[in-house]
DNA sequence: ACGCTATAGTTGAGTCCGCAAGCAATGGTA
DNA sequence: TACCATTGCTTGCGGACTCAACTATAGCGT
């Protein structure tokens, strides 16, 4: 058995994510993660999100989300917020300028993405591909890309 | 167009790595940079590369690869050798206890590739998902890790 | 022979992140 | 009620990597 597909799939990611995570710094000032983690709040019921199940859906550690969000505080995107229900978690609130930046973001984010992946690749090879990279562990937390650009 | 392909890529890979790198750290104590760069020291000719060489195929800046190699050197598993040619190169040299390393390694770094793989996907997905990820741009430098099985 | 630019490599500072350890709140169980 | 394992989160430390700045060699053109 070859195991191109592995080697492949480490080298392709390191590249592409490189490049994407590259501008999205240079232009936005938000790591890859920074804008998942926007993202995924911006579509959270009410804007927010405990820390847990935001570093679960990131696939970083309780410490990473930690600092992710201390950055994300420091600029002014994320605010904390309490729980009434559960006095160890703190929520991780979206603010407007925080949703501001992701639209910001997400419009040359999305062009970048589009523009690697359409040239490429047609609707059936995406869908393809797609399917494929789903059955890997962890894949089950990717959310689609498009529900927030309607 | 949904970016899903993207996303999951991204996932993917993130989850994936984590749990391959991982044990290999755990079990053998190298990175998969470490791992990777044994091996293609290992195939090269005469078991030696030019750093910058190494770094274009790892994808990693030219200090990545210095520090690579401090530490593979540290280990005893990889040697400086000066090139008589130009007296700017210091080659890479992989050494006996280096290739041992490798193949101890290699053997569970395999099984686990193969486990998470194998369990997955069929010959003729893992050949679609080869084909399709080949197209990124930077997969041109993955190698085929079946070709020191043999 | 002179200077100029390009290339190979190293080093210092800084970023992102994981691991291990710790604290506080929670929710059983007895 | 008292205990205790579990859960949510933070912090200190260290590793891997990048960027920018630097040195040294090479290979021009003149």
């Amino acid at each position: 058995m070859s195991l191109d597909a592995w080697v492949r799939l480490l080298q392709a990611h390191a590249a592409t994510t490189r490049s994407l995570s590259g501008s999205l710094l240079a232009q936005h000032g938000l790591t890859i993660n920074d804008y998942e983690a926007l993202m995924r709040l911006a579509r959270a019921d009410e804007g927010r999100m405990r820390r847990v199940d935001l570093s679960e859906q990131l696939l970083l550690t309780a410490s990473g989300i930690t600092r992710l969000l201390d950055g994300l505080e420091a600029a002014g995107y994320v605010d904390r917020a309490a729980c009434s229900s559960d006095r160890r978690v703190v929520y991780a609130v979206i603010t407007d300028a925080g949703r501001d930046k992701l639209e910001e973001a997400a419009e040359s984010h999305f062009a970048e993405v589009r523009a690697l992946f359409g040239e490429r690749f047609d609707a059936d090879e995406l869908k393809q591909l797609a399917d494929l990279l789903g059955r890997l562990p962890g894949a089950e937390n990717a959310v689609g890309e498009d529900c927030n650009v309607d």
